[in-house]
Parts: C-alpha cells; sequence; structure tokens
DNA sequence: ATTTAAGTTCAATAAGTATTGAAATTAAAT
DNA sequence: ATTTAATTTCAATACTTATTGAACTTAAAT
C-alpha cells in the first residue's frame, strides 16, 4: 500500500477509536471498525490480527459487538472455511442500525421508568416530590419528541424529511462511479 | 420525605447513572446530576456529600464536569459561604449545550480529518485507496449534514422545525403552573 | 491579621473494563 | 470417523478510569 495511504488510514483508525470512547465504544472495537473501513473487500480474523496486532479473541469479540450494532456483516462464503468481515456500506441502513439499538438500550428504559414513576409521585404534594414530578415530565416530553423522530425515521421515510439529500445524493454518485 | 418519593427518587438515579455510561459519562456524575435534578433549590456540595455518600473531591469534580457541559451552574449567593449547585431547568437550554458540546469534542475533529485525508489519498489508484476515500466521503457528507443541523439548531429555530412544540407546550404548561 | 469554612487539585489507590491466551466448540476436509 | 482449521468463550491478567483523602487555595468572618 501507498505509505501515504497507509498514514492517512492509520491516522483515520486512531481518531475514530478515539472518538468512540465519547459513545462509551471500547477502543479495540472502533479499531477493527476503522480498519475494516478501509479494506475494499472486508477481510478475515486473520488479517485484522496481523493488521492491528490484536489476540484473535480480541478480533473475535469486537466483531461480535460491531455485529450486534449492525455495523459488519460476517459472510461464511460456501466452501470457504474462514469467514469474510466487511462493513455495511449503505450508510443510510448503518445510521439506521444504531439509531435502532441506542433507542433500545438507552430511550425506552427512560420512558418506560418515567411513565412508572410519575404517578408514584401522586401522593406527595411537598416541594421536593413537585420538583421531582416536574423535571421527569420535562425528561418524558423531550425523551418522547426524540423517540417519536426516530420512530418516524426507522419507518424509513426521514432522510428525506431532514434535508439528506445531499446524503442520498453522494451515496447515488458513488454508485454511479462503481458501475 | 414521603419514603414512596425517596423511592422513586432512588431508582430515578440509578437508570439516570447506567443510561450515562452509554454517552461515556462517569457514573458519579451522573449521580450527582440525578440527584440535583430531584431537588427545587439546588443544595450545597455537603448535602451532595452526605445524600450520596461520596467524598469531597469527587463532588467537586462531578459538579465541575457538570458545569463543563452547561447543564448545573454553581451559583454564589451574596453574603453566603457555601455555592449552591443548581441545575439548568431550562431544557431547551440544556439541549443546546449538550449538542454544543458534543458537536466540538466529537464532529468537529471527524471534519477536520476527513478533509484533510481525502486530498491526501488523491496520488493513489489503488484499490484499496478507492475504498478508503469512498468511505470517508460518504463520513464526510453524513457528518457534514449532521452538522449543518447542529448549527440551524444551535442558531435557535430548530425546537419548532421538528415538532417540538410538545416540548416548548409542556415546558410553558410548568412556567404557567408556577406562577 | 488570624481563624475558620468552604472549594479545588492531585498523587495514591480502588474499582471497573478490556485484552489475552488457552480450552471448548463448531464445522469443513480427508 | 478422524483430523484439521477456524471461531467462540471465559477465567486470569493487564490496563484504564474513577474515587478518595490529604494538602493546598480561596475568601468570608472575627
Amino acid at each position: 500500500m501507498d505509505p501515504s495511504t497507509a498514514q492517512v488510514r492509520d491516522e483515520f483508525i486512531q481518531l475514530w477509536s478515539r472518538l468512540g470512547q465519547f459513545w462509551g465504544i471500547p477502543a479495540g472495537t472502533s479499531r477493527v471498525y476503522a480498519w475494516l473501513l478501509s479494506r475494499p473487500d472486508g477481510a478475515g480474523s486473520d488479517e485484522i490480527m496481523t493488521g492491528l496486532r490484536m489476540s484473535r479473541g480480541a478480533v473475535s469479540m469486537a466483531c461480535k459487538e460491531l455485529r450486534d450494532w449492525g455495523l459488519v456483516l460476517t459472510l461464511q462464503d460456501p466452501g470457504e472455511r474462514r469467514a469474510r468481515h466487511v462493513v455495511e456500506t449503505d450508510l443510510a441502513t448503518a445510521v439506521r442500525n444504531i439509531v435502532q439499538a441506542r433507542k433500545r438500550r438507552e430511550w425506552d428504559p427512560i420512558l418506560d421508568g418515567v411513565r412508572d414513576w410519575i404517578p408514584r409521585l401522586a401522593g406527595d404534594d411537598s416541594r421536593d416530590a413537585a420538583a421531582l414530578r416536574d423535571r421527569l415530565e420535562s425528561i418524558e416530553a423531550c425523551v418522547g419528541v426524540a423517540d417519536g423522530m426516530a420512530q418516524r425515521f426507522l419507518a424509513g421515510g426521514m432522510l428525506s424529511d431532514l434535508g439528506l439529500r445531499t446524503l442520498t445524493a453522494a451515496a447515488r454518485k458513488r454508485q454511479r462511479r462503481k458501475t
């Protein structure tokens, strides 16, 4: 590989894993993802191991995590022993997967909790209870709006809604170039 | 405090700190934030210490972090020795602060990186370089759209744009009740 | 000016996570 | 059926990150 390309790839991997930590993503997982993004046709576990100098187990774990997020597909080519890990290249799908996973893990428990708690505060007319109730109501409203947006998005119509035409246009351009 | 209210508060604090971890927020910081949300007029450091059984240092750190996010204000009442930590109750402001902080920490470095890297790949016409370039371009488009949305939001007009009328209506309702 | 009551910082330590490496599992090839 | 190659799992370990507690700083009260 052209050394300057390799340099770009390395910087990209490093930034990507640093930013991943803000989202609670383990460094190794982000590194595998960034490294796979730099490969045209995905890679087998061994290549990832040597490419990133990680143990077999760590690679296996990272790929499992990425599969859970819907960002990587692990394909078994027929008549082929080793699996190929490839990134989900359709960006709209990748974003949808992330939104869906985060919604399930993060917002749904809040909404469930808040809707359970607010009625339980009804009997208490102290200032403390009133403050807590008010703020739980704010959270419910806020998360409820986010949830509605997420659901509309997941239902499929939102890319264009939000001016993501730019994005889909770029994807089409890329597609044309490929053919 | 009504024991059932205290129970709700404790469950809330626990869930909030668990979810905060998904966002890379230290458990102690989330706990302090949730606890402050349950207080009508904020609290001094000592109250937080005893309320959450944390050390003075940990409370100081957590409050500093929350200040950095713009979620808590630490007020010095005149002629008063101890500071009062109060939550930013205007939800629109709180959300704006979070968006702004995350944009600065997370998206801006990506955009900077990508815009630096893509030209540096121009000289290399290998398949690998092409794959990396394509995917960096996708990321640029995607983050660029998000960035545009964030900037519009920060400029102030977006609450209504996105159907957050629900939210602002709830805030107004709360405001009326208070007066 | 001194004392006292807070708040902040930071080195040491505790707690929590990720990574390793080896054992167990799965499945293709002979 | 046995061997071989690859993957997954998991207990032990390494590493990272948060918390503590004591020293330091700041500022109000006497």
